[in-house]
DNA sequence: CTTCCACAGGAACCAGCGGACC
DNA sequence: GGTCCGCTGGTTCCTGTGGAAG
């Protein structure tokens, strides 16, 4: 394109009529005025949590649901509100929001507490000499794990405050460091006097509190309240409510709606995914230059979110696993269930022809396994009985891109 | 009933990095 | 500059095991 060309094209651009009001209501991170559906849920939380608006401790609660229930959603919504009831009517509650699965922010037991007394401080800053402004300086790395909690203490001491710290997807943390960081937690309250934690921790894994330790469990799950998936009717209203704030009228074919709620409330009810579905519809729509969404841009738009996901997954890891994955891919095109040592005699192979140094197979065997849980491969263990336990591996991918995989990391690996 | 394969997967350990602190 | 720390991404060594074959 010369300059007079995109110039033109970008005043075409702004000038065209978009059929979006407001794109933000559809992603994942808006928050609803008004949540649908949740009134029982909000209640009871708003119940438990209550007593610290009089600065007793609430329970410690437990909320499970799978993905795409609205629980980060409701429970967000109901400690923003006493957050700020409290300040109007200058009651000492401060509530935390913490995502256990983000990486390099709270996915160790020192990253954890270092992100909650960094928000602590940050509610302090302005009371602390430059002194203490150094003494409780709260470094990434270099200081002991026991250092972070003296800290820490020091800083919730001087907050005095009442703290909801809310842990979302939980049910990773422990996954990743164990379940010690939880009774630590639970015990957090009897070596401060100033101040109070009730811990509410959030986790997409139903049955993940059998898996805790029965002193963590018990104080952990003083209260829980579990979450049901959506049913269809109920996705539908919620997408109603969020495309009419969305788009402009008329600008969506009837049916839409009701065909993103359909296809979302056919596994589980998970109104995250029909969101993203109805979002990425609209954009296939809008990109062809379509003055409406149409359904056949579900379709388009349901194979394009499956696809950018995987191919956001395969470019993102490092060269060891592409490596891996790529002799996963080859031994498919031969065989379409085979095992952990034809994908390690393969790699092999493949690590000499681009120059990588071969892992053991112990680790290729935990790559294997991380695969799997990222979806990409179906990976069991399995007993062939004379012939050894092994893991029968076989990909779980629409055949049709294994071969745009292949090449990607072809030019990736440089082969 | 026993044997024995081909790994699974736990545990301990290590190297190297970036950073704190003296 | 030496010693401490956390964290990652490995290795080494190991014990455990489902079930077909004998």
């Amino acid at each position: 394109m010369d300059k007079d060309i995109l110039s033109e094209y970008f005043e075409n651009y702004i000038e065209t009529e978009t059929f979006f009001k407001n794109r933000k209501v559809l992603q994942a991170s808006y928050m609803p005025d008004t949540i649908i559906h949740r009134d029982g849920e909000i209640k009871t939380i708003a119940g438990i949590l209550a007593p610290a608006l009089k600065n007793d401790l609430p329970s410690n609660l437990f909320i499970y649901g799978k993905t795409g229930t609205g629980k980060t959603l409701t429970v967000k919504r109901v400690t923003t509100q006493m957050e700020n009831i409290a300040k109007k009517k200058k009651i000492p509650l401060k509530a935390i929001y913490i995502n256990c699965k983000l990486r390099n922010v709270a996915d160790t037991e020192y990253r954890l507490i270092a992100e909650i007394a960094k928000e602590l401080k940050e509610d302090i800053k302005e009371n602390l000499s430059e002194e203490e402004e150094k003494e409780l300086k709260i470094h990434k790395t270099g200081v002991a794990t026991t250092e972070i909690y003296d800290i820490f203490k020091n800083v919730a001491e001087r907050n005095g405050k009442t703290i909801l710290l809310i842990l979302d997807e939980i049910d990773e943390l422990v996954k990743k460091i164990g379940d010690e960081i939880l009774y630590n937690l639970t015990r957090l309250n009897a070596d401060l006097s100033n101040s109070q934690f009730s811990i509410i921790g959030i986790s997409n894994n139903l049955t993940f509190a059998e898996t805790l330790e029965p002193r963590v469990k018990s104080s952990l799950g003083e209260e829980d309240l579990i979450f049901p998936p959506y049913n269809a009717l109920q996705i539908q209203q919620i997408l109603k409510e969020r495309s009419s704030l969305a788009f402009t009228e008329e600008s969506v074919q009837i049916g839409v709606v009701e065909k993103c709620s359909a296809y979302a409330a056919r596994d589980h009810g998970d109104a995250r995914r029909a969101l993203d579905l109805l979002r990425v519809a609209a954009e296939v729509a809008e990109r062809e230059g379509s003055e409406k969404v149409m359904i056949k841009h579900i379709d388009v738009a349901e194979t394009k979110i499956e696809r950018d996901k995987v191919m956001d997954i395969v470019k993102s890891q490092p060269k060891q696993f592409q490596a891996t994955l790529y002799s996963i891919l080859t031994v498919t095109n031969k065989d379409n269930s085979f095992f952990t040592g034809d994908v390690y005699e393969t790699y092999k192979k493949v690590t000499t022809l681009c120059g990588l140094r071969p892992l053991t197979q112990r680790r290729i065997s935990d790559i294997i396994v991380e695969f799997d849980t990222l979806g990409l491969i179906n990976a069991q263990v399995m007993s062939k009985g004379r012939y050894g336990r092994t893991r029968r591996i076989s990909l779980s991918l629409p055949s049709t891109i294994g071969p745009r995989i292949q090449k990607i990391l072809e030019e990736s690996l440089g082969m």
